[in-house]
RNA sequence: GGGCGGUUAGCUCAGUGGUAGAGCACCGGCCUUACACGCCGGCUGUCACAGGUUCGAAUCCUGUACCGCCCACCA
């Protein structure tokens, strides 16, 4: 137990009690806790390689408020922190702050260091040097946002933290992908997928983006080539050429057909028909596909391999050829017209234009091509010029293409319905975030493709044998034994090989690709309670209690975590979610950097102090946008420095202490337990906000109201006086602890003065235990008479402000309204000495009426 | 185009059938032995709009407008 200090304050509680908080373990799970005490929370891993921010600060604010809620209701809470640091953002960052750029095909370097100051252009280096840079680089980011997070005041367990390429992340992650293999659930397919050309890789739908762009309608002459006399209705109804309009006249030579609507009368004729396409000559059928939309353009599309995921669908479902032209990196690969798939009605003149292309990327070669369609006359009109909506991965700068590759999918349509299902388990809030997940999973076009052709990630757990020709075949997996896991193909020795036999005739191959990062963050339950490697940590904390995150990544994090348990467990990983908002600017935009308006983290803490801080974010309720409010920090401030003053009056007298016998008393007491039941009910639904709010507004009229009522008596002796002191010292318990979640500092700090141990592993008050106080019941005739006494009192106040007199000139005589008249005896004591009038005549009538004395003569 | 939220005081937001609220801001007072980083008081509204249900609607229903978000939209 500490004392109470002559002059409190707020500058220096972050340190001070992070520091005891780690020395004393307040915060450490205790793993020797049954199920059904423990509360587990599937923490958020940060991604490293960016900042934090104030949307970070604000919704792990939201968190933790509820962990160190269950903390005090006597759960073992379990809190981990990750860190995502698995990923293209890492591998980006990494890049620009040491200079370098990954090559697969260079050997290890073991004394490889990083130039001292970034080169341009960028130093190669190897696979394995890359990724030692990654981890050098993020156990440092890490590190900082440690920092951060402990000068916040979360109340993670520092002892368990994760991050999602450790070696257990990686292990998790290739074990789980071994089982979903096994049971059927991943494949590999050569297929055409989104891909960025940038950097390389397929992405999934859940990665996507739309941007707006501009674009041009250009509207390109296909020749139709002479039909068979039987199908002919008549020379007028076959005309000698189709007129489409496309934005992307460079996938021409990638043209496989024309579709149409069934429907479109226009059209219904030629389906079956060829035409020639310009330039090229390849001839290409006329089909018909629902899909196609008689509204837009001339109502006859092209289909090239492939310009969009429409072409994707028309070319599986209408069985068409491929004619890739794009290659990966997004330019048009070399290749030769008359050859087979590649016919032309003049292979020579096909050739001589496709060379002028070739190598180009998309956008030169449209520039090219719109030159090539004029001369040709090919181009009717001139081109058009819109807005458009492109897909483009969401961390990239060009649009997507569509490229055909092998990739790894994990089965996700036929789960639909099943996924469905788990959503409608699980408890969200708010409730109605519940839409953004059901939207997302009935908007699903396909199986979720995992594989990414990129260096820092964790790799799939496959090699391949090898031909007598030294091509990798596909169809013969070799898998490693679980117990070998974690694994790198590209480095470990499947068994029974020798190293030698890498890439050899007769030996093995690993895979290259490395998996999505949401694939290893969607089994974050999964790593942090110790899947099949910690039974027992297991047993005790999954399924979980709780997934916090924010409503842009239902489609990402919280569906992919759902979609593995399901296939995985077989049931949801946790049973609440709780999806918090974002911050706003003041004009009600998303912050971002790019706006520069972003305010670091650390000088938010710094200048208006972490509990003030943290007020401000709990004021955002669950699934609420939340403006950016210096102002409530301010007011978070104000609450801080008030609990530092009032308890330091409070705990100005502690004894003599006796049994709660004053109507002012009982009355205050009866009220606090019936806050302590609320906020105990709003806690429990996830409404912090309500929690904070209705305690907060107690502790105000506790201190305004209250206080200036009680404080005269209680200084004096006797019984009323112990009364007042044990019912404040209740009061301030009780208080103290409400507030706990949301201002952990300031209400440690007060703790310590008179209490042993800390706030944070104090219990929740209860009900029962504030009415213990009065006998075990509620005292309501205390309660109307607590609110008469509040109501004269403003009154006389009121009187006294308008007269604008000082609180030194005292009442001379009150009529006090008859309404009071059976409470005065009670209150009557504490009103006057509350309000300088104690020598006041009292009279009772129908009105309330008041005189001051008169004003003293100099 | 589909879905989800929102619209209440100058600002930020509570309020989900019973007399319109809080904080901030603003204005006017007050050193009252916990706190001037404080206290007291005052001002402030067609509860977006239009219909409907009801004895009674900010609240329930229908529609409209606007703001925001998620998804779809590359011919």
């Amino acid at each position: 137990m500490g004392s109470v200090p002559e002059k409190p304050a707020l500058e220096g509680l972050e340190e001070k009690w992070t520091t005891r908080w780690e020395t004393d373990g307040v915060f450490r799970f205790d793993r020797s806790a049954a199920r059904e005490r423990v509360y587990s929370i599937d923490t958020p891993p940060p991604t490293v390689s960016g900042s934090l921010h104030v949307g970070h600060v604000f919704s792990y604010t939201h968190t933790d408020v509820i962990a160190r809620y269950q903390r005090m209701r006597g759960r073992a809470v379990f809190y981990p922190m990750g860190w995502d640091d698995n990923g293209l953002p890492t591998e980006r960052r990494v890049q620009n702050y040491y200079g370098v750029r990954c090559d697969p095909s260079l050997p290890y370097d073991p004394s490889f260091t990083p130039p001292a100051t970034p080169p341009k252009p960028p130093v190669a280096v190897s696979r394995p040097n890359f990724v030692e840079l990654c981890t050098t680089l993020t156990v440092e980011d890490e590190k900082a946002f440690e920092a951060l997070w402990r000068r916040l005041g979360l109340s993670v367990d520092w002892g368990m933290t994760y991050a999602t390429i450790s070696r257990q992340s990686r292990r998790v992650s290739q074990l789980a992908f071994l089982r979903s293999l096994r049971r059927g659930e991943a494949y590999q397919l050569e297929a055409p997928t989104l891909w960025d050309i940038d950097f390389r890789t397929a992405v999934a739908q859940a990665e996507l983006e739309d941007r707006e762009m501009p674009g041009a309608y250009h509207r390109v002459r296909f020749r139709l080539k002479p039909g068979l006399a039987s199908e002919g209705t008549g020379p007028e109804s076959s005309p000698a050429s189709i007129e489409i309009e496309t934005t992307r006249p460079e996938l021409i030579p990638a043209c496989v057909a024309l579709v149409a609507h069934p429907d479109d009368e226009r059209y219904k004729p030629l389906f079956g028909r060829e035409v020639v396409t310009p330039l090229f000559g390849a001839s290409v059928p006329i089909r018909a596909h629902a899909l196609a939309d008689p509204e837009k353009g001339t109502g006859i599309a092209m289909i090239c391999t492939f310009g969009d995921i429409t072409d994707v669908t028309w070319w599986r479902e209408l069985s068409l050829p491929v004619r890739a032209i794009l290659q990966a990196n997004g330019t048009f690969k070399p290749l030769t017209w008359g050859g087979p798939g590649w016919s032309s009605v003049d292979p020579t003149a096909a050739q001589a234009r496709y060379d002028t292309l070739a190598g180009l990327p998309a956008a030169k070669a449209r520039a090219r091509m719109v030159e090539m369609l004029k001369e040709s006359g090919d181009l009717i009109g001139e081109p058009r010029s819109i807005t458009h909506h492109v897909k483009f991965f969401e961390k990239g700068d060009r649009p997507l293409e569509i490229i055909t590759s092998r990739q790894w999918f994990i089965r996700t349509m036929d789960e639909r319905p099943a996924l469905l299902e788990r959503g409608k388990e699980l408890q969200w809030f708010p409730a109605y975030m519940r839409a953004r997940y059901e939207n997302w999973v009935n908007g699903l076009t396909g199986d979720w493709c995992v594989s990414r052709q990129r260096f820092f990630g964790v790799p799939f757990p496959v090699w391949y044998r090898v031909d007598a020709n030294g091509a990798v075949d596909h169809s013969s997996r070799i898998l490693p034994d679980e117990a070998s896991l974690p694994i790198d193909p590209s480095t470990d020795v499947p068994p029974g090989f020798e190293g030698s036999q890498r890439d050899q005739p007769h030996g093995f191959a690993g895979d290259p690709d490395v998996m999505d990062t949401w694939a290893t963050s969607s089994l974050s339950p999964f790593i942090v309670c110790g899947w099949e490697s910690d039974p027992d940590l297991w047993s005790r904390t999954y399924p979980m209690d709780l997934r916090p995150q924010a409503h842009d990544i239902i489609r990402t994090w919280l569906f992919s975590t759902v979609l593995r348990a399901h296939l995985e467990t077989q049931h949801l990983p946790w049973k609440h979610a709780a999806i918090s908002g974002w911050v706003l600017d003041p004009d009600r935009k998303k912050m971002s950097k790019s706006k520069g308006n972003v305010v670091t983290p650390m000088g938010l803490l710094e200048e208006h102090g972490s509990d003030a801080v943290r007020y401000w974010a709990a004021k955002g309720g669950p699934g609420v946008d939340t403006a950016f409010d210096a102002g409530q920090m301010q007011v978070g401030r104000r609450l801080a420095i008030k609990l530092l003053n009032a308890s330091k009056f409070v705990l100005g007298k502690t004894e003599p202490a006796g049994p709660v016998a004053h109507v002012l008393d009982r009355g205050m007491l009866t009220r606090l337990a019936g806050l302590v039941a609320q906020s105990t009910r709003a806690f429990e639904e996830y409404d912090y906000t309500s929690a904070l709010r209705d305690a907060e507004t107690f502790f105000w009229w506790f201190c305004d109201d209250h206080i200036e009522h009680v404080k005269r008596r209680r200084a004096g002796e006797g019984a009323e006086a112990e009364s007042a002191t044990a019912s404040c010292l209740t009061a301030l318990s009780v208080m103290l602890r409400l507030l706990a979640p949301f201002v952990p500092f300031v209400t440690e700090e007060v703790w310590s003065w008179w209490r042993k141990g800390s706030i944070h592993t104090a219990s929740w008050p209860t009900e029962t235990e504030v009415l213990s106080a009065l006998g075990d019941r509620p005292d309501t005739a205390a309660v109307d008479a607590l609110t008469r006494a509040s109501e004269i009192s403003a009154l006389i106040r009121r009187e006294r402000s308008l007269k604008k007199l000082p609180f030194g000139v005292p009442v001379q005589s009150i009529q006090v309204p008859v309404a009071a008249r059976e409470h005065w005896t009670a209150i009557g004591g504490d009103v006057l000495a509350g309000n300088n009038a104690a020598a006041a005549r009292i009279t009772f009538g129908e009105d309330f009426a008041i005189e001051f004395a008169p004003p003293v003569k100099p």
